[in-house]
DNA sequence: GAATCCTGGATTGTTGACAATAATCTGTAT
DNA sequence: ATACAGATTATTGTCAACAATCCAGGATTC
């Protein structure tokens, strides 16, 4: 999404969220070997903007970069997916547990407000993972916040979802547990709110574990090969 | 240090080594203003792969850009050095866990072998925290690598060192504890080669908290305001 | 007297051209 | 036919000039 308040937006900032969104919607197939002046022209940029951007993506880890020999995007086993998650586990454990601790009463309605639209955009589009998946997002994502630690959330909002979400395009249905996700939110949200941040930890690596055994079940029975 | 191994190495790159260890070394003070130019009189270098590196920086936390407005280096509060150390805390717990499982045996020498160069550096140079911390770093370089998993390794290595390391210059006598640290990693190092991933997590959260409180304590002692 | 608007200067963002390197293709020898 | 060596080509890395934007100082107005 682009953002509309920040208007000072260079032309590098425009090369890299293109490119990341490119990225992680399958735009650019992993392992892909790409030219600059070809993806120059795919954005109408220049390859300035884009070298830096080029930079930043490398840095971030979603592409590499050897010397006078192009860019490509970075490819994941399903080992490395597995243990994006186990990092994932830790780390919002850590995040719900601040976030318990710090959340303002007004986040913490935020949350539940979150919570009920998922229940109905659930209900409304039964079985499509898709939202669910967009929900998933927006509820991570504001507990990361909330946590009030900014290197965390940096870490979480700008590092790890790009990657974890450049596979859920790919294996679509990822959790596709819906109703089992919105319990388990609902229980985080409840431990929060009673600013029991040893619980939210405790739930919430319940939970990520969970989602992670669910998508290596799918993987191994679907032989889903990323 | 610059490398030997690599040849193939950009005017980027080396860009970005000069203003990564610049800052960790404190020759560019946080909230310090620097301008493009100035810094490509003092690095021998051309704007073009300074501002590739400069974007890496910035992608990393190291460093603000405000557009047209300049660059400054990355100023941090004592609350934020001490989130970092809560971030370190379950990172490198996981990286502990996963190494007792997956390290190879030769590995786990060379841990003990790090171990023994501490002891006897300590000896010789009682007190000189400065080799301490070297040694330390050393110390979480190897689990970390040891963990197998990439992207830890990555985050750990690439982002969270080198701002912890930021504050140790600065702060420089910043753990001060060489004989206590030293007793925890040799435990923390028998719990991996006895593959318990389990006492090995909870050490290494626990050696990390412990010297997260005495930075704390030191600064409110010594009033060090970073 | 204080705040605001405007203009000059400096700095950043961008562009296009140039040089250096690696991959590829072709030709020859085994 | 295959493997190796050389040259070519295309791509990347680098550079210097141009345009756009912000910051500072001064003048003006309330």
């Amino acid at each position: 999404m682009p953002e509309v308040i920040s208007q000072p937006y260079t032309r590098a900032d425009e090369a890299f969220d293109c490119l990341q969104t490119a990225i992680v919607k399958g735009d650019l197939s992993p392992g892909e070997k790409i030219g600059e002046v070809e993806l120059c022209a795919r954005f109408n940029l220049t390859r300035g903007p884009l070298r830096e951007a080029l930079g930043r993506l490398e840095s971030r880890g979603l592409l590499v970069r050897r010397p006078h020999a192009g860019v490509k995007v970075v490819s994941v086993s399903t080992e490395e997916l597995m243990e994006l998650y186990r990092i994932r586990e830790v780390m919002e454990g850590l995040a719900a547990r601040q976030a318990a601790e710090r959340m303002t009463d007004a986040e913490i309605a935020g949350l539940y407000a979150t919570l009920d639209s998922h229940e109905t955009m659930i209900e409304q589009a039964q079985g499509q993972a898709y939202y669910q998946a967009e929900g998933d997002y927006d509820f991570h994502h504001r507990i990361a916040t909330g946590s009030r630690n900014t290197k965390l959330a940096q870490m979480l909002l700008g590092d790890l979802y790009y990657m974890v979400r450049m596979y859920r395009y790919r294996l679509s249905t990822a959790s596709g547990r819906p109703h089992m996700a919105l319990g388990e939110h609902r229980r985080i949200v409840e431990a929060i709110a009673q600013r029991d941040g040893e619980l939210a930890e405790f739930l919430m690596k319940r939970h990520i574990n969970a989602a992670r055994q669910n998508i290596e079940r799918k993987i191994q029975e679907g032989g889903l090969t990323i």
